[in-house]
DNA sequence: AAGGTAACCTGACTGC
DNA sequence: TGCAGTCAGGTTACCT
């Protein structure tokens, strides 16, 4: 479900939800996430406040004194406030989080994760001294952010040199820049024209100048409709993204291009769907 | 070392 | 109504 745009859309909501909060308390469900749940790490943040909300490529980040949790939705992970903070865990919710605010108000937060590719992992403030922290995350999340100022095409033409990789697989592997997924990377090739298939090194400096703006353009107005979302992403307040209306080939293979009527293809790179136009992709 | 593939898991949908 | 098959937003371990 969720890529940049989603992720970056709950930070802010928990931003709004918790900050200043002090934490009191959590639950597991006991299933098994992509890793070991942090239990131990948990335990000893309790009556600590929480002192930042970010996003790091897809990774929520919840930072404490002693380090920061960081939290992946997965393809089917969300993150909602809860009503009651002493309710059972519904079907497929796996973690409560109970805060404290200033005004006293108890807050609880749940994540919920039917496929359980989510994760969360505690990352110590002492490992940050030798690492950054995309690097701490995984090859995934080690490009810059898609709006850090030095990203451009010269930084996207510069990290493609030598890779004989598909553009589209190299742009999905966050090895230059993190946070596009399947769906923005679709919309991003189709916007700047170029085939999903072409090597990553046999592109113009003039192109990645275009992809690379396309990729932020793409973004942006994705977080500023609420996140994107084919089925069943749902902000805070469960309300659903609105950005899915706006995909120009993103699931509508057989149907005409926006702008040159020929059929959207479906071609499966990597074991991911794509959408393209033949006609305006090169 | 880069590049390709299989695997993790559940639910929704399609077609017979 | 039921059952089998296919597909889904991501990441990474493990092979070449």
């Amino acid at each position: 479900m969720p890529e940049l745009p989603e992720v970056e859309v709950t930070a802010r909501a928990l931003r709004q939800a918790i900050s200043g909060c002090v934490f009191q308390g959590f639950r597991h469900s006991g299933k098994r996430l992509r890793h070991a749940f942090p239990r131990a790490a948990l335990s000893r943040l309790i009556c600590m406040p929480v002192l930042s909300i970010s996003r790091r490529a897809k990774y929520v980040l919840l930072e404490f004194e002693p380090g920061w949790v960081a939290i992946h939705l997965g393809m089917s992970g969300s993150i909602e406030q809860a009503t009651v903070a002493s309710q059972a865990l519904g079907l497929h919710d796996h973690v409560l989080l109970q805060f404290g605010s200033p005004a006293g108000v108890p807050r609880a937060l749940v994540f919920n994760d039917p496929r359980r590719f989510g994760s969360w992992q505690w990352i110590d403030r002492s490992q940050t001294q030798t690492l950054e922290l995309g690097a701490l995350l995984g090859d995934a999340s080690s490009g810059i952010e898609p709006f850090d100022p030095r990203f451009n095409g010269q930084w996207m033409a510069e990290s493609a040199r030598g890779r004989r990789t598909g553009i589209k697989q190299w742009l999905m592997s966050g090895s230059a820049v993190v946070g596009v997924g399947n769906i923005y990377a679709c919309e991003a090739l189709f916007e700047s024209g170029i085939h999903p298939l072409r090597k990553a090194s046999a592109i113009s400096r003039t192109r990645y100048d275009r992809l690379a703006q396309a990729v932020k353009r793409i973004l942006q107005a994705a977080i500023d409709s609420g996140g994107s979302t084919i089925q069943n992403f749902v902000g805070l307040n469960g309300e659903a993204g609105r950005y899915g209306q706006m995909h120009c080939v993103y699931g509508r293979e057989g149907q005409p291009c926006l702008r040159c009527s020929r059929p959207i293809r479906r071609l499966v790179i990597g074991q991911r769907s794509t959408f393209f136009c033949h006609g305006c992709q090169r």
